[in-house]
DNA sequence: GAGACAAGTAAACGATCGTTGACATAGGTA
DNA sequence: TACCTATGTCAACGATCGTTTACTTGTCTC
C-alpha cells in the first residue's frame, strides 16, 4: 500500500483539539496569532515537531493554513515563537530572584507535579521532544542552555562564584530530571509514577533537587 | 522556497551512520535485515520516529530503500524489530540480581554516562520516544514497568518491606534523571552537559541516586 | 457610499515521503 | 552447462508535506 488516506481525511484523524476558549469573533490578526501558537504549542508538545502538521494546527485554530507562512514565515517560526511563549511564561519565575535555595525548588515542584496549569507540564516536553530538525533542535539547545543559566544562577544567590560548571551541570541534572519525570508521567504513562498525587512526590523530590542545587549542603 | 534540497542531495545532508563493522559481503538476508535493525535503531533513537526516513536507514545499511518493505513489511515493522531486540538485550542485564545498593548504582552509571559501547545510551532513549503507534508503545510502558519493579527489588534488598509503593516511585524517579539525562545528552546535545566527561558527572549523580535508592540512609 | 487596505481563503506547486512491481544478478542445484 | 530461486536494484506511483500565488472578504476612513 502507499501512504494512503486523503489529505481531507487526515484532518479529521485523531483527537482534534477544538480550541474552545479564545474564539476568533471578529478579524484580528493578534488573536489569530495567539490561536495559532496555542494549538501548536499543545500539538508539538503531545506530538513532537515532525509529526505535526501545519494543517492541523490550522484547524485547531480555526483558520487557514496559509497564515501560519504569513504571520510567522514558515513551520520552523511558528515553533521559534512557540518557544520563545514558553520561555517568557517561564522566565519571570525563574528571573525573580529566589531568596532562598528552598524556594527556586518550590517554584519547580509547582510546576512539574502541582500543575496547576494543566498544560503547563506540556510546556516542559516542547523542551525535550527532538524533533529532527536541524535549526528547530538549534532554538531548542538554545532555549535549553539559557534555562539552565537562570537555573543556576537562582540557585546559587549565595555561592561566591557566580556560575561554576559544575553548578550548572548540577542544574541540568536537575532540569533532565524534571524533563524525564514529565515524560513518563505525561507521555508514556508508566505507573505508579503517573497516576502517584503530588504529596507522593514532592518530598523525595524536594531532598534530591537540595541534593542537586544546594550550594551550601556539605 | 518549497521543500527544497533534492532527494539524492538529502541523503548526504546530516551524519551519515556509516555502518562501519558488519560489511555485507555476499548475499545474505540474515546480514542484511541486522544491518538494516542496527542502522534503525541508531537513526529512531536520535532523531525520533517520524523524522527517520527509510531512504536514510536504508543508505545506512549499505542498502536498497525496497529491502524495508520486503523484509519487514513497512516502516512500522521494521521499528517493532528494533524495540524487540532492544528489550531482548536489556533484559539480561536488569534482571541479574544485584548485591548491594552501589552495586545497583554502579551498574546504572556504566550503562548511562561511561558508556562502554556507544550504543547503550541510544538504547534507552528508544524506551522514551513514543512513536504514535499504540502497540509499540504499550510494549514501551510495560518494559519500563517492569525495569523499575526489578531496580526497587535490587535496591531493597535490605528493607523490610519488599517493594512498597514509595519505593517504587522513587526508582522511577531514577529511571527518570537517566532517561531524561541521556535525551538531553545525546538528542539534544545541550551544553554543558553533552560533553561533560564521566568524572564530572558520577559524583554528583552517586549522591543524588543514593538519596533515591537507599532505603538506609536517614 | 466608495475606495483602500488588512485579514483570510482557495488552489496549486514542487519536494519528499513510504511503498511497490518489474527487472537484474549472484550462487547453488540438476 | 543450463536453470532456478533467493537476493538486491531501479524507477515510478500515490499521498502528503510546507509553502506560495492569486483571489475574496471584511472593516475602517474619508
Amino acid at each position: 500500500m502507499g501512504n494512503q488516506v486523503q489529505e481531507s481525511k487526515a484532518l479529521d484523524g485523531g483527537a482534534t483539539f477544538a480550541d474552545d476558549e479564545l474564539v476568533r469573533s471578529g478579524r484580528d490578526a493578534d488573536v489569530t496569532r495567539r490561536a495559532l501558537v496555542r494549538a501548536a504549542r499543545r500539538r508539538f508538545a503531545t506530538e513532537g515537531y515532525r509529526a505535526t502538521t501545519v494543517r492541523h494546527i490550522a484547524a485547531d485554530a480555526g483558520v487557514n493554513v496559509a497564515l501560519i507562512s504569513r504571520y510567522f514565515g514558515s513551520k520552523e517560526g511558528l515553533f521559534e515563537a512557540c518557544m520563545n511563549r514558553t520561555v517568557d511564561e517561564l522566565d519571570p519565575q525563574t528571573r525573580a530572584r529566589a531568596s532562598s535555595v528552598d524556594e527556586v525548588i518550590a517554584r519547580l515542584l509547582t510546576h512539574v507535579v502541582e500543575a496547576p496549569n494543566a498544560d503547563d507540564p506540556l510546556q516542559l516536553l516542547l523542551l525535550l521532544r527532538s524533533s529532527g530538525d536541524e535549526n528547530a533542535d538549534a532554538i531548542r539547545r538554545r532555549t535549553l542552555e539559557r534555562f539552565t543559566e537562570q537555573l543556576a544562577a537562582a540557585a546559587g544567590w549565595n555561592a561566591d562564584v557566580p556560575a561554576s560548571q559544575p553548578l550548572l551541570l548540577r542544574a541540568q541534572m536537575a532540569i533532565a530530571l524534571m524533563l524525564g519525570l514529565v515524560m513518563l508521567r505525561t507521555a508514556t504513562e508508566v505507573q505508579p509514577l503517573a497516576s502517584a498525587s503530588a504529596d507522593q512526590l514532592t518530598e523525595p523530590l524536594e531532598r534530591v533537587l537540595r541534593v542537586l542545587l544546594d550550594t551550601t549542603e556539605k
